[in-house]
DNA sequence: TCGATTTACATAGCTTGCTATATACTATTA
DNA sequence: TAATAGTATATAGCAAGCTATGTAAATCGA
Protein backbone atom coordinates (compact mmCIF):
# COMPACT_ATOMS: atom_id res chain seq x y z
CA UNK A 1 0.00 0.00 0.00
CA UNK A 2 0.85 3.55 -0.62
CA UNK A 3 2.36 5.75 2.21
CA UNK A 4 -0.18 8.11 3.17
CA UNK A 5 1.96 11.40 1.92
CA UNK A 6 3.65 10.09 -0.57
CA UNK A 7 6.23 12.76 -2.54
CA UNK A 8 4.56 14.09 -5.32
CA UNK A 9 6.61 13.64 -8.05
CA UNK A 10 6.94 16.96 -10.39
CA UNK A 11 8.23 15.03 -13.52
CA UNK A 12 5.02 12.90 -13.49
CA UNK A 13 2.88 15.61 -13.08
CA UNK A 14 1.58 16.64 -16.81
CA UNK A 15 0.48 20.21 -15.36
CA UNK A 16 4.07 20.90 -13.91
CA UNK A 17 5.61 19.77 -16.90
CA UNK A 18 3.17 21.73 -19.41
CA UNK A 19 3.78 25.00 -17.24
CA UNK A 20 7.60 24.40 -17.34
CA UNK A 21 7.48 24.08 -21.32
CA UNK A 22 5.31 26.52 -21.58
CA UNK A 23 7.78 29.33 -20.40
CA UNK A 24 10.44 28.03 -22.27
CA UNK A 25 8.47 28.00 -25.54
CA UNK A 26 8.10 31.58 -24.45
CA UNK A 27 11.56 32.52 -23.78
CA UNK A 28 12.86 30.68 -27.00
CA UNK A 29 10.34 32.61 -29.34
CA UNK A 30 10.49 35.95 -27.50
CA UNK A 31 14.60 35.93 -28.09
CA UNK A 32 13.34 35.06 -31.99
CA UNK A 33 11.26 38.26 -32.56
CA UNK A 34 12.58 40.56 -30.19
CA UNK A 35 14.24 41.70 -33.58
CA UNK A 36 11.50 42.30 -35.09
CA UNK A 37 9.99 44.57 -32.18
CA UNK A 38 7.40 42.01 -31.61
CA UNK A 39 6.56 40.04 -28.38
CA UNK A 40 5.11 36.76 -27.71
CA UNK A 41 1.70 37.92 -26.49
CA UNK A 42 1.24 39.84 -29.88
CA UNK A 43 1.40 36.71 -31.77
CA UNK A 44 -2.10 35.77 -31.80
CA UNK A 45 -3.29 38.94 -32.92
CA UNK A 46 -0.63 39.33 -35.31
CA UNK A 47 -1.63 35.79 -37.28
CA UNK A 48 -5.13 36.49 -37.18
CA UNK A 49 -4.37 40.56 -39.00
CA UNK A 50 -1.97 39.01 -41.29
CA UNK A 51 -5.09 37.46 -42.94
CA UNK A 52 -8.21 39.44 -42.09
CA UNK A 53 -7.05 43.08 -41.66
CA UNK A 54 -9.63 45.41 -40.71
CA UNK A 55 -11.60 43.23 -37.92
CA UNK A 56 -13.10 44.74 -35.14
CA UNK A 57 -11.69 43.52 -31.71
CA UNK A 58 -14.85 41.54 -31.57
CA UNK A 59 -14.41 39.42 -34.68
CA UNK A 60 -10.72 39.53 -33.72
CA UNK A 61 -11.49 37.87 -30.44
CA UNK A 62 -13.51 34.25 -31.65
CA UNK A 63 -9.90 33.86 -33.67
CA UNK A 64 -7.73 34.06 -30.27
CA UNK A 65 -8.22 31.59 -27.40
CA UNK A 66 -7.66 34.44 -25.30
CA UNK A 67 -10.35 36.94 -22.61
CA UNK A 68 -11.53 39.85 -24.01
CA UNK A 69 -10.17 42.16 -21.28
CA UNK A 70 -6.30 40.77 -22.52
CA UNK A 71 -7.21 41.06 -26.15
CA UNK A 72 -7.43 44.39 -25.21
CA UNK A 73 -4.71 45.32 -23.39
CA UNK A 74 -2.54 43.82 -25.82
CA UNK A 75 -4.15 45.85 -28.67
CA UNK A 76 -3.46 48.76 -26.43
CA UNK A 77 0.18 47.83 -26.64
CA UNK A 78 0.40 47.02 -30.30
CA UNK A 79 -0.89 50.46 -30.97
CA UNK A 80 1.57 51.99 -28.57
CA UNK A 81 4.29 49.93 -30.50
CA UNK A 82 2.69 50.86 -33.96
CA UNK A 83 1.81 47.60 -35.16
CA UNK A 84 -1.62 48.76 -35.33
CA UNK A 85 -4.28 51.47 -35.77
CA UNK A 86 -7.74 51.77 -35.32
CA UNK A 87 -10.37 53.24 -37.01
CA UNK A 88 -14.16 54.10 -36.11
CA UNK A 89 -16.89 51.42 -37.34
CA UNK A 90 -18.69 52.85 -40.35
CA UNK A 91 -21.93 51.51 -39.06
CA UNK A 92 -21.31 51.21 -34.91
CA UNK A 93 -19.96 53.80 -32.95
CA UNK A 94 -19.07 51.50 -29.69
CA UNK A 95 -16.70 49.66 -32.05
CA UNK A 96 -13.71 50.05 -34.07
CA UNK A 97 -11.70 48.24 -36.69
CA UNK A 98 -8.55 47.10 -36.48
CA UNK A 99 -5.62 47.99 -39.26
CA UNK A 100 -2.13 46.65 -39.42
CA UNK A 101 0.81 49.09 -39.92
CA UNK A 102 3.42 49.07 -42.60
CA UNK A 103 5.50 47.52 -40.12
CA UNK A 104 3.35 44.74 -39.00
CA UNK A 105 3.02 44.00 -42.68
CA UNK A 106 6.76 43.96 -43.47
CA UNK A 107 7.69 41.56 -40.55
CA UNK A 108 5.09 38.89 -41.10
CA UNK A 109 7.36 36.48 -43.17
CA UNK A 110 10.06 36.68 -40.91
CA UNK A 111 7.59 36.35 -38.07
CA UNK A 112 6.44 33.14 -39.76
CA UNK A 113 10.17 31.88 -39.90
CA UNK A 114 11.09 32.64 -36.34
CA UNK A 115 7.47 30.80 -34.98
CA UNK A 116 8.57 27.57 -36.93
CA UNK A 117 11.84 27.98 -35.88
CA UNK A 118 11.21 27.82 -31.88
CA UNK A 119 8.83 24.67 -33.16
CA UNK A 120 11.63 23.38 -34.99
CA UNK A 121 14.12 24.00 -32.38
CA UNK A 122 11.71 22.42 -29.39
CA UNK A 123 11.08 19.43 -31.26
CA UNK A 124 14.67 18.53 -32.75
CA UNK A 125 14.93 15.61 -30.73
CA UNK A 126 11.64 13.98 -32.13
CA UNK A 127 11.38 11.74 -34.64
CA UNK A 128 8.54 12.73 -37.03
CA UNK A 129 5.65 10.37 -35.89
CA UNK A 130 6.91 11.86 -32.10
CA UNK A 131 5.89 14.57 -33.91
CA UNK A 132 3.02 14.55 -34.88
CA UNK A 133 2.12 12.28 -31.88
CA UNK A 134 2.99 15.03 -29.76
CA UNK A 135 0.43 17.39 -31.31
CA UNK A 136 -2.53 15.24 -31.60
CA UNK A 137 -1.76 14.41 -27.89
CA UNK A 138 -2.00 18.28 -27.09
CA UNK A 139 -4.73 18.98 -29.36
CA UNK A 140 -6.99 16.09 -27.40
CA UNK A 141 -5.98 17.42 -24.33
CA UNK A 142 -7.00 21.34 -24.71
CA UNK A 143 -10.36 19.69 -25.84
CA UNK A 144 -10.97 17.55 -23.04
CA UNK A 145 -9.87 20.34 -20.75
CA UNK A 146 -11.98 22.59 -22.61
CA UNK A 147 -15.10 20.66 -21.87
CA UNK A 148 -17.85 22.10 -20.31
CA UNK A 149 -17.91 20.89 -16.71
CA UNK A 150 -21.33 20.28 -15.16
CA UNK B 1 5.72 24.34 -54.98
CA UNK B 2 3.90 26.49 -51.62
CA UNK B 3 2.88 29.56 -51.48
CA UNK B 4 4.74 32.49 -50.63
CA UNK B 5 2.70 33.53 -47.44
CA UNK B 6 1.34 30.41 -46.43
CA UNK B 7 -1.18 30.47 -43.51
CA UNK B 8 0.48 29.37 -40.52
CA UNK B 9 -2.01 26.93 -39.13
CA UNK B 10 -2.38 27.66 -35.18
CA UNK B 11 -3.28 23.98 -34.58
CA UNK B 12 -0.02 22.77 -35.90
CA UNK B 13 2.23 24.99 -33.89
CA UNK B 14 3.35 23.52 -30.83
CA UNK B 15 3.98 26.56 -29.20
CA UNK B 16 0.39 27.92 -30.14
CA UNK B 17 -0.64 24.64 -28.37
CA UNK B 18 1.48 24.57 -25.93
CA UNK B 19 0.62 28.19 -24.68
CA UNK B 20 -3.29 27.49 -24.73
CA UNK B 21 -3.03 24.20 -22.91
CA UNK B 22 -0.85 25.63 -20.08
CA UNK B 23 -3.58 28.01 -19.35
CA UNK B 24 -6.15 25.53 -19.49
CA UNK B 25 -4.22 23.43 -16.88
CA UNK B 26 -3.48 26.29 -14.79
CA UNK B 27 -7.18 27.16 -14.46
CA UNK B 28 -8.42 23.85 -13.98
CA UNK B 29 -6.14 23.56 -10.89
CA UNK B 30 -7.16 27.14 -9.82
CA UNK B 31 -10.47 26.11 -9.31
CA UNK B 32 -9.49 23.11 -7.70
CA UNK B 33 -7.49 24.97 -5.34
CA UNK B 34 -8.85 28.12 -4.35
CA UNK B 35 -11.19 26.44 -1.81
CA UNK B 36 -7.57 25.43 -0.02
CA UNK B 37 -6.71 29.27 -0.33
CA UNK B 38 -3.54 29.16 -2.38
CA UNK B 39 -3.25 29.61 -6.17
CA UNK B 40 -0.72 27.78 -8.94
CA UNK B 41 2.05 30.12 -8.62
CA UNK B 42 2.44 28.84 -4.71
CA UNK B 43 2.37 25.29 -5.59
CA UNK B 44 6.06 24.62 -6.59
CA UNK B 45 7.59 26.42 -3.20
CA UNK B 46 4.34 24.28 -1.33
CA UNK B 47 5.72 21.15 -2.69
CA UNK B 48 9.20 21.57 -2.29
CA UNK B 49 8.90 22.75 1.60
CA UNK B 50 6.14 20.02 2.28
CA UNK B 51 9.16 17.75 2.29
CA UNK B 52 12.04 20.06 3.48
CA UNK B 53 11.01 22.89 5.87
CA UNK B 54 13.29 25.03 7.03
CA UNK B 55 15.30 25.71 3.61
CA UNK B 56 17.18 29.12 2.47
CA UNK B 57 15.40 30.95 -0.34
CA UNK B 58 18.30 29.98 -2.31
CA UNK B 59 18.02 26.38 -1.41
CA UNK B 60 14.23 26.38 -2.39
CA UNK B 61 15.56 27.86 -5.50
CA UNK B 62 17.55 24.74 -6.71
CA UNK B 63 14.48 23.00 -6.37
CA UNK B 64 12.03 25.41 -8.51
CA UNK B 65 12.36 26.11 -12.02
CA UNK B 66 11.73 29.67 -11.78
CA UNK B 67 14.05 32.99 -11.32
CA UNK B 68 15.11 34.35 -7.94
CA UNK B 69 12.97 37.37 -8.78
CA UNK B 70 10.24 35.23 -9.50
CA UNK B 71 10.27 32.96 -6.11
CA UNK B 72 10.87 36.43 -3.89
CA UNK B 73 7.37 37.68 -4.93
CA UNK B 74 5.65 34.35 -4.62
CA UNK B 75 7.44 33.80 -1.12
CA UNK B 76 6.30 37.65 -0.08
CA UNK B 77 2.55 36.54 -1.32
CA UNK B 78 2.45 33.52 0.17
CA UNK B 79 4.03 35.25 3.76
CA UNK B 80 0.88 37.75 3.15
CA UNK B 81 -1.00 34.89 2.85
CA UNK B 82 -0.48 33.04 5.72
CA UNK B 83 1.02 30.09 3.99
CA UNK B 84 4.79 30.56 5.23
CA UNK B 85 6.99 32.33 8.24
CA UNK B 86 10.45 33.31 7.86
CA UNK B 87 13.09 33.42 10.66
CA UNK B 88 16.84 34.83 10.43
CA UNK B 89 19.07 32.01 8.90
CA UNK B 90 21.59 31.47 12.24
CA UNK B 91 24.44 31.19 10.40
CA UNK B 92 23.91 34.20 7.89
CA UNK B 93 22.33 37.32 8.48
CA UNK B 94 21.54 38.25 4.43
CA UNK B 95 19.30 34.65 4.67
CA UNK B 96 16.14 33.40 6.33
CA UNK B 97 15.09 30.18 6.65
CA UNK B 98 11.40 29.57 5.18
CA UNK B 99 9.21 27.52 7.41
CA UNK B 100 5.25 26.57 6.47
CA UNK B 101 2.42 27.54 8.78
CA UNK B 102 -0.28 25.16 10.19
CA UNK B 103 -2.02 25.91 7.71
CA UNK B 104 0.41 25.05 4.72
CA UNK B 105 0.55 21.87 6.74
CA UNK B 106 -2.74 21.22 6.75
CA UNK B 107 -3.70 21.36 2.74
CA UNK B 108 -1.14 19.42 2.21
CA UNK B 109 -3.49 15.99 1.35
CA UNK B 110 -5.55 18.16 0.05
CA UNK B 111 -3.30 19.76 -2.43
CA UNK B 112 -1.68 16.60 -4.04
CA UNK B 113 -5.30 15.59 -4.47
CA UNK B 114 -6.57 18.71 -6.39
CA UNK B 115 -3.30 18.01 -8.59
CA UNK B 116 -3.81 14.81 -9.28
CA UNK B 117 -7.07 15.31 -10.05
CA UNK B 118 -6.45 17.85 -12.82
CA UNK B 119 -4.05 15.34 -14.19
CA UNK B 120 -6.18 12.71 -14.20
CA UNK B 121 -9.17 15.15 -15.89
CA UNK B 122 -6.38 16.76 -18.54
CA UNK B 123 -5.51 13.09 -19.28
CA UNK B 124 -8.75 11.39 -19.17
CA UNK B 125 -8.96 10.90 -22.74
CA UNK B 126 -5.97 9.07 -23.20
CA UNK B 127 -4.97 5.42 -22.83
CA UNK B 128 -2.44 4.30 -20.25
CA UNK B 129 0.15 4.13 -23.19
CA UNK B 130 -0.51 7.82 -24.52
CA UNK B 131 -0.13 9.47 -21.02
CA UNK B 132 2.99 8.05 -20.16
CA UNK B 133 4.27 9.19 -23.98
CA UNK B 134 2.92 12.33 -23.67
CA UNK B 135 5.03 12.93 -19.94
CA UNK B 136 8.04 11.39 -21.96
CA UNK B 137 8.07 13.87 -24.87
CA UNK B 138 7.16 16.68 -22.41
CA UNK B 139 10.46 16.19 -20.50
CA UNK B 140 12.59 16.08 -23.25
CA UNK B 141 11.34 18.91 -25.07
CA UNK B 142 11.93 20.49 -21.71
CA UNK B 143 15.67 19.18 -22.02
CA UNK B 144 16.04 20.33 -25.51
CA UNK B 145 14.50 23.55 -24.98
CA UNK B 146 16.71 24.17 -21.80
CA UNK B 147 19.97 23.16 -23.37
CA UNK B 148 22.31 26.07 -23.67
CA UNK B 149 22.20 27.42 -27.18
CA UNK B 150 26.49 28.38 -28.26
C1' DT C 1 42.80 43.73 8.22
C1' DC C 2 40.57 46.19 5.04
C1' DG C 3 39.04 47.08 0.39
C1' DA C 4 36.95 44.56 -3.40
C1' DT C 5 34.11 41.01 -4.84
C1' DT C 6 30.51 37.88 -4.27
C1' DT C 7 26.26 36.40 -2.39
C1' DA C 8 21.28 36.51 -0.53
C1' DC C 9 17.42 38.65 -0.96
C1' DA C 10 14.38 42.59 -2.32
C1' DT C 11 12.58 45.89 -5.49
C1' DA C 12 11.33 48.22 -9.89
C1' DG C 13 9.20 47.85 -13.96
C1' DC C 14 7.52 45.21 -17.68
C1' DT C 15 4.28 41.39 -20.15
C1' DT C 16 0.55 38.40 -20.34
C1' DG C 17 -2.93 36.22 -18.40
C1' DC C 18 -7.34 36.49 -15.44
C1' DT C 19 -12.16 38.33 -13.28
C1' DA C 20 -15.06 42.06 -12.37
C1' DT C 21 -16.83 46.30 -13.49
C1' DA C 22 -17.35 50.80 -15.94
C1' DT C 23 -18.67 53.41 -20.07
C1' DA C 24 -20.86 54.50 -24.00
C1' DC C 25 -23.43 53.23 -27.66
C1' DT C 26 -27.26 50.13 -29.92
C1' DA C 27 -31.38 47.60 -29.92
C1' DT C 28 -35.73 46.25 -27.97
C1' DT C 29 -40.06 46.77 -26.16
C1' DA C 30 -43.91 48.51 -23.48
C1' DT D 1 -40.48 57.11 -28.03
C1' DA D 2 -38.48 56.65 -23.69
C1' DA D 3 -36.90 53.47 -20.45
C1' DT D 4 -34.58 48.95 -20.40
C1' DA D 5 -31.64 45.56 -21.90
C1' DG D 6 -27.77 44.21 -24.44
C1' DT D 7 -23.25 44.87 -26.68
C1' DA D 8 -18.32 46.69 -27.74
C1' DT D 9 -14.58 48.19 -25.66
C1' DA D 10 -11.87 49.95 -21.70
C1' DT D 11 -10.23 49.98 -17.06
C1' DA D 12 -9.04 48.36 -12.34
C1' DG D 13 -6.70 45.27 -9.85
C1' DC D 14 -4.42 40.91 -9.20
C1' DA D 15 -1.09 36.74 -10.22
C1' DA D 16 2.96 34.99 -12.06
C1' DG D 17 6.44 35.18 -15.06
C1' DC D 18 10.73 37.88 -16.70
C1' DT D 19 15.30 41.11 -16.66
C1' DA D 20 17.83 44.48 -14.38
C1' DT D 21 19.28 46.63 -10.39
C1' DG D 22 19.63 47.83 -5.35
C1' DT D 23 21.17 46.71 -0.57
C1' DA D 24 23.42 44.66 2.96
C1' DA D 25 26.16 41.01 4.63
C1' DA D 26 29.84 37.61 3.85
C1' DT D 27 34.09 36.25 1.88
C1' DC D 28 38.47 36.71 -0.38
C1' DG D 29 42.93 38.45 -1.30
C1' DA D 30 46.70 41.51 -1.06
Amino acid sequence: MLPNLMEFDRMSSAGYLVNHMARLFAEQLRDRIAPLGIVPGQFPALLALWEHDGLTQKELLELVAIEQATLANTLARMERDNLITRKEHPADARAKTIHLTEKALQIRRAAYDAANATNAKALEGLTEAERAMFLDLMRRTIVTLSEKNP
